[in-house]
DNA sequence: ATGCATGAGGG
DNA sequence: CCTCATGCATA
């Protein structure tokens, strides 16, 4: 491991821990925890839903598969980040202490709310929409019946299709961003404050589950 | 791991 | 209608 110099902390007065609780946490902060966070808990032998169930068994807030793998990818906004920090710290000083002891079960009563499935939107027809999310990232509910009726698809699905993409783009890890883990120092030079980079490289990377 | 979806809260 | 936190269902 690296022997880490980016003790940044500007110290004036009393002593703190950078990694204390009581303080809203740096970018660099989330970040490393999470790479330690992830680290630990397979280390120990959880899967992101057991974490995810542990929450709720321990403080009454369950969360699922998805948020706790959205946390370690940092694919949360910062303040969502800076709520769940707590929590999953809690959690590991928990399960490391524990050495081998059993996990209570619960259960939450699920919903009879009828979930619509799950529209699949053709490859085509999601270049069409981020074309257009470029040009007008809000468009009017004008605008999306018109989208809509182009490309054949639910006024409802377009306009939800608008609002999770702009959620996406205030992600603390912007889309599109090469997030190596084993990579170090992979800097393309100079960027600037919107992605000037045209070309995208997607890479599948199957680590662990 | 991620795409589409829900629902609470705000205006 | 939007944002924001969150998750079911699926790739």
């Amino acid at each position: 491991m690296q022997p880490g110099t980016t003790a940044v902390t500007t110290h004036h007065g009393v002593g703190h821990d950078p990694q204390s609780d009581e303080d809203t946490p740096t970018s660099d902060d989330l970040e490393h925890f999470a790479k330690q966070f992830k680290q630990r808990r397979i280390k120990l032998g959880f899967t992101q839903a057991d974490v995810g169930l542990a929450l709720g068994t321990l403080y009454g807030n369950v969360f699922s598969q998805t948020t706790i793998c959205r946390f370690e990818a940092l694919q949360l906004s910062f303040k969502n980040m800076c709520k769940l920090k707590p929590l999953l710290n809690k959690w590991l000083e928990e399960a490391d202490s524990t050495t081998g002891s059993p996990t209570s079960i619960d259960k939450i009563a699920t919903q009879g709310r009828k979930r619509k499935k799950r529209t699949s939107i053709e490859v085509s027809v999601k270049g069409a929409l981020e074309s257009h999310f470029l040009k007008c990232p809000k468009p009017s509910a004008q605008e999306i019946n018109s989208l809509a009726d182009t490309l054949q698809l639910e006024k409802e699905v377009v306009r939800v299709w608008f609002c999770n993409r702009r959620q996406k783009e205030k992600r603390m890890t912007p889309p599109g961003l090469p997030r190596t883990p084993e990579d170090a120092y992979s800097q393309v030079g100079s960027i600037g404050p919107d992605t000037p980079s045209p070309s995208i490289e997607c890479k599948r990377m199957y680590s662990d589950t």
